[in-house]
DNA sequence: CGCATTTTTGATATAGGTCAAGAGGCGTGG
DNA sequence: CCACGCCTCTTGACCTATATCAAAAATGCG
C-alpha cells in the first residue's frame, strides 16, 4: 500500500541527532545486552566511539540494500523489519523491542535485508562492525552471546509463522495481542491498523474490525487513547479457538 | 491433524541403519558443505567418527524437545521442519536439502526447536557437537561459514513469511511451485497434499484444488507419477497475479 | 485382488477481501 | 480559540475465495 513517506524521514546516517558517545561499562541494560560479557579490559580496545542514538517513529534506522556494516542494540523502543513483495504490499516481519540486537547481516560483509523502521520512541546502539568482530574474537562469551541472538532471531521467526501467520484473523489477533503485553497489569499499546495487518498477513479493514469487536466484547478495554488492559485469559482462549 | 503415525518410525538414535564412518576429506559435496574451509590438520583433531545415515520418508531425524547435541548436514533428499500448534495442527516452517545444514540449536547446548521429518529419501552425516565447536574455535572459515548457514536460515524463514504465508491460495502454491522446480529442464516433484497445505497455511483441499487447475490450465504436466514439468512463466504471473 | 490411504470433486457456508462512505482526532493556520 | 483539512479508524454492503463436510475416484500396498 503506502511504503512511501521515506523522502522525508531521517536515515540514521544523518548524524544530527546524535546523543553522544556510550559508555558502555556503565549501560543500565548491560546484563542483558549483547555485551554482557565484556570485562574491562574488552573496553579499552574499543577505540571507536559507540554512538547512541534517539529515534522518533517512522526514522528509518537502515534500508534493504543498503551495505551492512553496523550492528544495532535497541536500548528501548519499537521496531518493525519490513520487507517487500514483488507487487509491492509489504510485509513485516519481525518486531525489536528492548535488548534486541539487529543488523546482524554486518557480521558476514553483505546488505541488509529489511527496512528497519521506527514505530515508537527508541533508542540504539550503533555498533561499528569491526569492533564486535575483533571482540567477538577474543571474547568467548560475547560470541557466544551473538549465536544467541541469532538463534532467537530464528526462533522468532517461527512464532511469526506459526502464531502470526497462521489460523483466522481473529486468532492471529488474539495472538498478537497476547505477545504485546508487556507489564503484570496487562497493559498494552496497540499500533496502527495497517501495520497490524502487515503483520498478520490480513487487510486493515479486518484488523480494524476484529480490534473493535475485541472492545465491545470486553477482551481489550481502553483507559485512555492508546493505553489498552486486555483480558489476556479470553484472548487465549480465542487464539487457540475454544 | 495428525501429527501421529510417530510410535511406528526410528529415530536417527537407532544406529541400526548406519551407514558407515564418513571420510569427510574425499566428500563429493565437499565444496559446497559446512566443512569447505577445513585444512587437512583439520581432519586430524575429528577423533569422534562422523556418521553418516540413509533415511527413509517418514523417519524421525529429531524432535522438538530432545536435547540439541548434533548437528547434521543433509547431503541428498528432502527434510521438513515441523511445529505445531496449541491446537494439535502443524504447520511447516522450513524445508530442507542438499546442503543445508540443521540443528544449529546444539551450538548453545539447548533443546530442538522442530521435529524434522524426512519427506524423501534421504543422506545426513552427523556432526558431534563438539567437534564441531572446537573446529569452529581453531578455524576461522568454519566459523564464518556456520554464521553463514544462520544467516540462511533466517532468511528462508523471512520468505516462508513473505512468499508462502502472504496472499491469496493460487498466489502461494505457485511461489512454492517455483521453489521447487530444481533443473534446468522446470522439473520438480511434489508432496502430498498435506504438506503443502501445512507449508502455505491453507487446507488440503485447497492445495489439491489449485494444483489440479494448475495442470488443467497446463501450468503443470505430469509427465509420469509425481514427475512434473512446470511453466515457470505463467507461474510467475499466478504469483504475482498479473 | 481387495483394503487403506490419498486425491479429487461437489455442495454449501462463511470469513474475510473490496469498495465506499462516515466519524473521530489532530495539527495548522487564520 | 476555532475552523479547516488530513489522516486513521470504524462501519456498512457486497462478493468472492476458501474452509468445511461429504462422497466418489484414484492410487498404492500387502
Amino acid at each position: 500500500m503506502d511504503q512511501i513517506h521515506f523522502a522525508m524521514t531521517n536515515t540514521v546516517t544523518q548524524k544530527d541527532a546524535w546523543k553522544g558517545e556510550a559508555n558502555c561499562s556503565v549501560c543500565s541494560i548491560r546484563d542483558t545486552v549483547l555485551f554482557a560479557g565484556l570485562q574491562e579490559k574488552d573496553f579499552e580496545h574499543i577505540h571507536k566511539p559507540i554512538e547512541q542514538l534517539p529515534l522518533r517513529p517512522g526514522d528509518i534506522l537502515y534500508r534493504a540494500g543498503d551495505k551492512a556494516d553496523r550492528l544495532f542494540t535497541i536500548r528501548s523502543g519499537l521496531v518493525k523489519l519490513v520487507q517487500y513483495l514483488p507487487d509491492g504490499n509489504q510485509r513485516i516481519v519481525r518486531l525489536l523491542r528492548s535488548t534486541d540486537v539487529t543488523g546482524m547481516e554486518a557480521l558476514l560483509g553483505g546488505e541488509y535485508q529489511h527496512d528497519a523502521v521506527i514505530m515508537q520512541s527508541t533508542e540504539v546502539c550503533v555498533l561499528p562492525i569491526d569492533v564486535v568482530q575483533r571482540l567477538s574474537r577474543e571474547n568467548t562469551q560475547l560470541h557466544q552471546e551473538l549465536m544467541k541472538r541469532w538463534q532467537r532471531a530464528l526462533a522468532d521467526a517461527d512464532l511469526w509463522i506459526t502464531q502470526l501467520s497462521t489460523g483466522s484473523a481473529r486468532q492471529r489477533v488474539a495472538r498478537l495481542l497476547i505477545k504485546l503485553v508487556c507489564d503484570e497489569d496487562h497493559r498494552c499499546q496497540l499500533f496502527n491498523r495497517e501495520d497490524m495487518g502487515a503483520i498478520l498477513g490480513i487487510t486493515t479493514e479486518t484488523a480494524s474490525r476484529t480490534v473493535a469487536d475485541f472492545k465491545r466484547k470486553g477482551l481489550l478495554r481502553e483507559t485512555k487513547p492508546n493505553q489498552y488492559v486486555a483480558d489476556t485469559d479470553k484472548l487465549l482462549e480465542v487464539a487457540e479457538d475454544l
